[in-house]
RNA sequence: GGUGCCAUAGCUCAGAUGGUAGAGCAAAGGACUGAAAAUCCUUGUGUCCGCGGUUCGAUUCCUCGUGGCACCA
């Protein structure tokens, strides 16, 4: 056999919207190419979130070899960058002794960065981060954007001046390092040593926000209430602005009634949902397929060389 | 059975002495490289219940239907 090593590797990548069947979907992979699963998700990474969050169950995680599930304190910041790195350590591992490795999750920066890496940034600097926002705070955004302006003009005429998260960031970078954002970000794809087939678990709308607000009724009679003020206390870290956990401190706080607050949760889930397939729908590497024709998603992964 | 009121966007409703209509919510589309389940931008989607009549022109006024609500029997 002339074949390389260096594309005898597979990462299964499963994307699509909340609620959409990846979990299944994945478990059923797994099962058939005897593969260890990757979670792709920002918050299930996190214990204390099970219902919430919907991380696979102790049934499904005995199916299969489950990895970055249930394992961050919600006090431990986390992002895509360590994601990418630490993923990566993993993927090394894994593949020391599998063929396939299945990646299933939601978050498609996170995705991103696994399968295209992120750029050489730096995390922020909570200091600065922290000053940066007083300063929001004080003088506004257009304050934000006019220092972007000085520090960085080339990316001040590309970035949206009305997100702050967006402007905080790239002053952020600036700062931290003396130098334009812009200059620093090359958006330059990295080259796997493994191959990624991508998947998406295709649904019709109306199908899948039924299944959504179906979802969050399940949640609710699983307790996702005493799951949540188990975390009240820590509500103001980042971990906990997530949806379900969010609408519920409202309710804990008096902002509104326990049935305001689920239905809450239905909306800001679909909304999610909706802003993962806008995501996913410019990325043309993705399979779309209905998430039970395990068999039509085999074989596209098989006629994949 | 009689009388009165109502019928407009997916929902709740506003509106024009007659010139084919607009708010809120829901929703749709999009952006997005270390907070990403985050953050942000854009968008009104309509046989104005139906058939006639008056009128240059009716969703608006009139008749008759139909459906709903209220009251009286």
């Amino acid at each position: 056999m002339t074949t390389t090593t260096t594309n005898s590797k597979r990462l299964i990548v499963i994307v699509g919207a909340t609620g959409s069947g990846k979990t299944d979907l994945s478990i059923r992979l797994a099962r058939h190419y005897h593969a260890p699963i990757l979670s792709t998700d920002s918050r299930q990474l996190y214990k204390g979130m099970p219902i919430g969050t919907a991380q696979p169950t102790e049934e499904q995680l005995r199916e299969a070899e489950h990895h970055f599930i249930a394992c961050l304190d919600v006090e431990q910041e986390f992002n895509c960058g360590q994601f990418e790195q630490q993923a990566l350590e993993l993927l090394k591992r894994l593949f020391a002794d599998h063929d396939t490795v299945v990646a299933v999750g939601g978050s498609g920066l996170y995705i991103r960065a696994l399968c295209e890496g992120m750029d050489d940034l730096p995390t922020g600097d909570p200091e600065i981060r922290r000053s940066l926002s007083e300063k929001l705070q004080r003088e506004g955004l257009a304050a934000l954007c006019e220092e972007l302006k000085q520090r960085d003009p080339r990316y001040y005429e590309q970035v949206d001046r009305s997100n702050p998260a967006r402007v905080l960031r790239a002053l952020e970078v600036c700062r931290q390092t003396g130098r334009p954002y812009s200059e620093q970000r090359t958006g330059e794809r990295r080259s796997r040593d493994f191959r990624i087939i991508k998947i998406g678990t295709e649904m019709e709308r109306a199908t899948l926000y039924e299944r959504i607000n179906r979802r969050v009724d399940q949640m609710i009679d699983e307790g996702l209430e005493q799951e949540t003020r188990a975390l009240y206390p820590k509500k103001e870290l980042n971990a906990l602005q997530t949806v379900g956990y969010k609408e519920l401190f409202g309710y804990l706080d008096g902002a509104w009634s326990r049935e305001e607050a689920i239905e809450l949760i239905k909306r800001n889930t679909r909304r999610y949902a909706k802003r993962q397939l806008t995501w996913f729908r410019r990325d043309p590497e993705i399979f779309w397929a209905a998430p039970d024709k395990t068999d039509k998603i085999i074989a596209y992964i098989d006629s994949c060389l």
